[in-house]
DNA sequence: CTCTTCAATATTGTCTACAATATTAGATCA
DNA sequence: TGATCTAATATTGTAGACAATATTGAAGAG
């Protein structure tokens, strides 16, 4: 087993990530260099890197002699991501029919069934749901075997979700729903049939897209955030 | 007029991508931090800065206390490439065809006709005609409206797909035939037709890449590269 | 009382120096 | 001769100090 060699930067970056993601440090929020630094122990130098770092995740925004904020979540940036994933994950689903290797096959069915014993036993919580659907998507992006795919959609997207689902409350409340459509995902994957795979996908991801708009409309209070 | 404010480590980014770009800096050569500074006249601090862009745009790869090398270009990687721009450009053609108003429609139309006219007095001269590609391209990206997706493809993508074409001589040798897909998109678009313009544009990216693979099977030697 | 100006303060940008790690070259031994 | 270990060198990682710019707040003019 060899030790996870690494560097301040990334550690305090992965750590800033967690922060602004669970909105430790809220939305709108400026950042201060030297504070920040003491916070997590280090010096300037590191923690600039690690600020680049979110900057090209766009996390946060930086602006020259000024400084830098986390970004500001938007009704319409969330619209924007969903149009993204649809077009992408459908990309990588078509993909996976073909690259997936049968024990990935195998285990993208082991963990749908692991899934549905979840909801079941839980009626269908949310939180388990939420994290469930992440691993899901992941496993079919990786599945896709096209590297820059893989970055784009599980290196910088996948955290902007997972900050809205964070900040927003955007837990699906259509685990069953959404269930059946991963298995149908699942089955065209396994059977290669690329086509269909990428369709349902891109259904699948609308139907969220959906269900988001619904929920926001009704409780747009959630969306409010901190209007600087 | 107001003067762009910028910093060092913006400047020699720049600087750095264009000579990565541009062949200036080989493929596969290792970046020597204390050099590079020295050549650009900035100490260490910016440039490290400058190398984290470097390496979120992917054009270089950095490894802990060894260092950063220029990525090596792939036909692979290429044909990822193309995969991701024939999708997420349907997307902006989609987009843009709703998005984009009158003007922008109307310039876009101009543009073109100013390419038919280079081509026409240039017998084709390949130069032109691949900045022109672009500009068409990075016209309907923009006219998508969807921040996230612009940057996404005229920030990163288009920086790797003008490098293949510096460094691997990619020109078109097919500019009526590119000519005449991009008046169709062109048409599509200006009648908002979205998804005509989608499925155009898709299938113009997938025409492109089809005469890539034909001409790296005749012409192998062209994606040599250095082999380090 | 409000607006402008300007100095005091704070924050970011940059540089130099030092510490930690990796690479290289030479010496030793089989 | 070839391999392996070790010391010398080079390179990256980090820290702290200084310079340049922006922000703040108080004083003064209208």
């Amino acid at each position: 087993m060899q030790k996870e060699i690494t560097t301040l930067a990334n550690k305090v970056c992965e750590r800033i990530v967690n922060d602004i993601i669970t909105g430790t440090i809220a939305q709108g929020q400026k950042l201060n260099e030297p504070e920040l630094a003491r916070i997590h122990g280090i010096s300037r130098g590191p923690l600039r890197e690690a600020m680049s770092r979110l900057e090209a995740m766009r996390l946060i925004t930086r602006t020259p002699n000024v400084g830098a904020r986390v970004i500001t979540l938007s009704y319409e940036e969330l619209l924007e991501i969903y149009q993204i994933r649809e077009t992408l994950e459908g990309l990588a689903a078509k993909l996976a029919a073909h690259a997936m290797s049968v024990d990935e096959k195998s285990n993208l069915r082991l963990l749908l069934n692991s899934h549905r014993k979840h909801i079941l036993d839980t009626q269908g919580q949310s939180y388990f749901q939420q994290e469930g659907d992440v691993d899901f998507h992941y496993c079919i992006i990786q599945g896709s075997k096209n590297q820059r795919l893989i970055d784009m959609l599980a290196g910088d997207l996948y955290q902007l979700v997972r900050m809205y689902r964070y900040q927003f409350s955007v837990s699906s409340n259509r685990p069953q729903q959404a269930l059946k459509e991963h298995d149908q995902i699942c089955s065209a994957i396994e059977e290669g049939d690329a086509d269909l795979a990428e369709w349902l996908m891109k259904r699948h991801i609308n139907n969220a897209r959906n269900n988001i708009m619904q929920r926001m409309q009704t409780q747009p209070n959630t969306l409010d955030g901190e209007t600087l």
